[in-house]
DNA sequence: CGGAATCCGGCCCGATACTG
DNA sequence: CAGTATCGGGCCGGATTCCG
């Protein structure tokens, strides 16, 4: 299916499922807040990120999407929800293993974003 | 004034400075057309890739969402935009050697996508 | 042909109030 | 403490129409 090469068409039949995943990748890191908690998480690794220390050290985020969006990272497997049985109960929200793997697509955009400010501001 | 590493507060402040290098990149790969519209112009290149030719080959785009994403990538100078003195008049458009430097980017995009689809389906 | 102008719906996101 | 419910604004993007 992807033999006929007349017109260039196998490249855009590849796009399509590239394009699909791209999509993929910006839903996780596009939104405004997915990865601000991703990094804070690392950047506070082994200590106890209960959901209100978050909300206090997350500036400006709500209660309501600081909720909504550790529940797409944790369905997306990049963090992790642990209940601790105190009283009254607390959360701990950490950072996976594979939730790591994030980094070095983001420092790629760090990179081209650093570079291309030069470039627009010449 | 990044010396003061008494509580971690030089990953926050660089935090800040990297948050907006990837906001940058993300504007310009977030979209939903504007790598559409790149990938294509790379997949054809020494075309002639007039305004209407583009619309008929991006399926689904407006003249609207090109017309204004067309704008957006020559300020960034990821595309330069030729007026041909024709009757009526065509414009051509080309991806800049600068706007090639996206796609080293958006292939680690791809492979972190690709990856992550099987991650969560598995 | 290559746009610009206008209207409009959907969704992301913020503010506020409430629950177990 | 850890969320949920509700309301509403703003912006992205689609459909349509008009201009040089």
């Amino acid at each position: 299916m992807a033999t006929i090469n007349i017109n260039g068409n196998i490249q855009e039949a590849s796009c399509d499922q590239e394009l699909a995943a791209i999509k993929d990748s910006l839903e996780i890191l596009g939104g405004k807040w997915k990865l601000r908690i991703m990094r804070h998480l690392n950047n506070h690794v082994g200590e106890k990120n209960t959901f209100k220390k978050l909300q206090r050290e997350i500036e400006g985020i709500s209660a309501k999407m600081l909720s909504k969006e550790l529940q797409d990272l944790e369905m997306n497997l990049l963090v992790s929800r642990t209940v601790m049985d105190t009283r009254p109960v607390t959360v701990n929200y950490s950072i996976t293993d594979y939730g790591l793997s994030v980094f070095p697509v983001t420092e790629t955009l760090v990179q081209w974003g650093l570079n291309h400010r030069q470039k627009i501001k010449a």
